[in-house]
DNA sequence: CAGGATCCACACAGATACTG
DNA sequence: CAGTATCTGTGTGGATCCTG
């Protein structure tokens, strides 16, 4: 589930547009969900990976890197024996989750109505 | 500026993640600028596709069909000698503009954060 | 366990040209 | 003006393999 998980970058020009430059923060296949995991507290690369089976390790570790390098979140290695990896979200990360959280409501009300509409086609 | 304006998107699989699902209603290059530009009120196919320079006609019509078929936006066909077609944001669509706006208040600050680490740099 | 390196496919945006 | 059709290049993610 990829192809189109791509980000929202803009590779040369003029960038007029400061919103496609903000957008960038959470561009990226997975970074949305990964700062949705991230909501409840700091979890494990493994646990992040199970949190959203359908990203790879690779992808889900680019991600990781962009996202800590744009300041989302943080990134605390822990010197266990099995090495042991917990990322975080900063403080200005979390201010995306109101953000993300309003286009679920969206998404989900879009649903809503979708079934709502058929319900009334297959009615007649 | 394009090449990473991707959606996205989910191709094949079990979709697990019901943000990634949501996430497709502002999927696509150039959707959330679309989006804030209708913050506004209703505007013009070309007047779009000025206020968002590099974007071509080609992706900006496809866009706003997808939008318009995701019940985010309404187009409305007025029957002038040129042909004249305006765009405006559905209730729904207006929801997300809060939601943009909190991302671009993240990327501001991150940029304000960026900057000011740069002078402490360059400061020693 | 965490994640780097490779190789590859392909979906998507761009450019250009054309239409009503 | 508002779009559509076609062709092409390219970035980006997936899969797999491998390491400390």
């Amino acid at each position: 589930m990829p192809l189109k998980m791509r980000r929202n970058l803009s590779p040369k020009p003029p960038e007029p547009c400061m919103l496609t430059e903000c957008m960038q923060v959470i561009a990226g296949a997975w970074a949305p969900n990964v700062i949705w995991s991230l909501r409840a507290g700091r979890r494990r690369f493994s646990e992040l990976k199970a949190d959203i089976p359908p990203v790879s390790s690779k992808v889900l570790s680019a991600r990781l890197s962009e996202l800590e390098e744009r300041g989302v979140l943080s990134r605390h290695v822990r010197p266990t024996s099995p090495p042991s990896v917990e990322y975080e979200l900063t403080e200005l990360g979390q201010e995306l989750i109101p953000a993300l959280e309003a286009i679920v409501q969206v998404g989900h009300k879009l649903k809503l109505m979708r079934a709502h509409e058929l319900d009334s086609e297959a009615a007649e």
